[in-house]
DNA sequence: ATTATCTATAGATCTATAGATAATGC
DNA sequence: ATTATCTATAGATCTATAGATAATGC
């Protein structure tokens, strides 16, 4: 039964890709140890040869939804720099977006669960978090850096909240509506 | 052991103020029914005399916490019609909002997990936010009425946005910097 | 020999129900 | 007689651990 070392690695790396698409799927109360070890192909009892507990693998795997994140919206500026907010706010706030809950935005998903979490999540999410502010400081309007800066957490502020609540609500016009009132005002100026 | 329907209707009643403030806290996933009636004083078993289920149950606390909510918000536009905007904004998206998650606003404490329920929660949390949109759209600046509502959709998406990253993040300074810069943006026009 | 994974299980907790109990309200 | 609540429990599910197994890597 035993594999190699790289392979338990690689099978590590699947634990946290599963862990990261259902966390955000069913949040982080709503999925169990085993039913993520049976999403990686592998069996309950091997996961904590991996990970000291569920806990820990919700930071790890925080981490790692973040990480990419991150590298996405740093390719956006760097690939498009004259429409990179435009690109950015599109997607976010897109219908695919919305309706693909375990691939989407950590903090749409997560934010308020990461909340009732232990400090090891609580601070990933404050790291994973920098960086796409720090984007969005150089993409936003504005005079000087600090307004800049201001205006980018605002920003992602609206993105998160239109998408949590564009995705709370039943009504698929009202849905589209709420999304698309946060596009119009996120690109107005 | 049984009590006047009177008292019955009365125990009802605790049992959704309980869980209003319960699954607010812990989330829906975070809390058993067996809890929830503890808190309010109850034993388990008493619980499906009064609900059908969990569910029955999540939706009913739901709507309760989003009328009183409406309610709130009407009472300041009509007591504070200068300053309205002003004052819900500060009320929202102050520390002690924040830090008091089983007695703030249910988008941002629930609204991810209101997604991952079925219809009837669902439901209430698109009747529930028509209201609070309402009231926004005649605080909001704007010429038309159209221009408005958008206005006040982003307004509400910023708020619930806000609130929610200030909770994820385990760094205070961070914290405080989300909801000033909501605070400064939604104010500044 | 070491170790990644598996099988099996302990012990806690969860939703929901059955049946008993005792006070209300006809 | 009805019914609101209680006690007790069924049956499912959850986290975590113990010990067995078998392939890797010294």
């Amino acid at each position: 039964m035993r594999v190699s070392r790289e392979k338990a690695a690689e099978n590590r790396e699947t634990i946290v890709e599963a862990a990261g698409s259902l966390f955000r799927e069913k949040g982080f109360s709503g999925i169990g140890v085993a039913d993520i070890m049976r999403a990686a192909g592998l069996t309950h009892g091997g996961f904590y040869g991996h990970f000291k507990s569920k806990d820990d693998l919700a930071a790890e795997a925080s981490r790692a939804v973040m990480a990419r994140s991150a590298a996405s919206w740093a390719k956006t500026l760097e690939e498009h720099p004259d429409n990179a907010l435009e690109l950015l706010v599109e997607r976010y706030l897109s219908a695919k977006m919305r309706d693909d809950r375990s691939h989407s935005c950590i903090f749409g998903s997560l934010g308020a669960d990461a909340a009732r979490q232990g400090k090891p999540v609580r601070k990933a999410f404050a790291e994973g978090l920098r960086p796409l502010i720090d984007v969005l400081t150089v993409l936003v309007p504005g005079a000087s850096k600090v307004a800049r800066r201001r205006k980018a957490l605002a920003a992602m502020s609206q993105l998160v909240g239109a998408i949590v609540l564009a995705r709370a609500v039943d009504d698929a016009d009202f849905s589209d509506e709420i999304l698309a009132a946060s596009k119009a005002e996120l690109l107005r100026d």
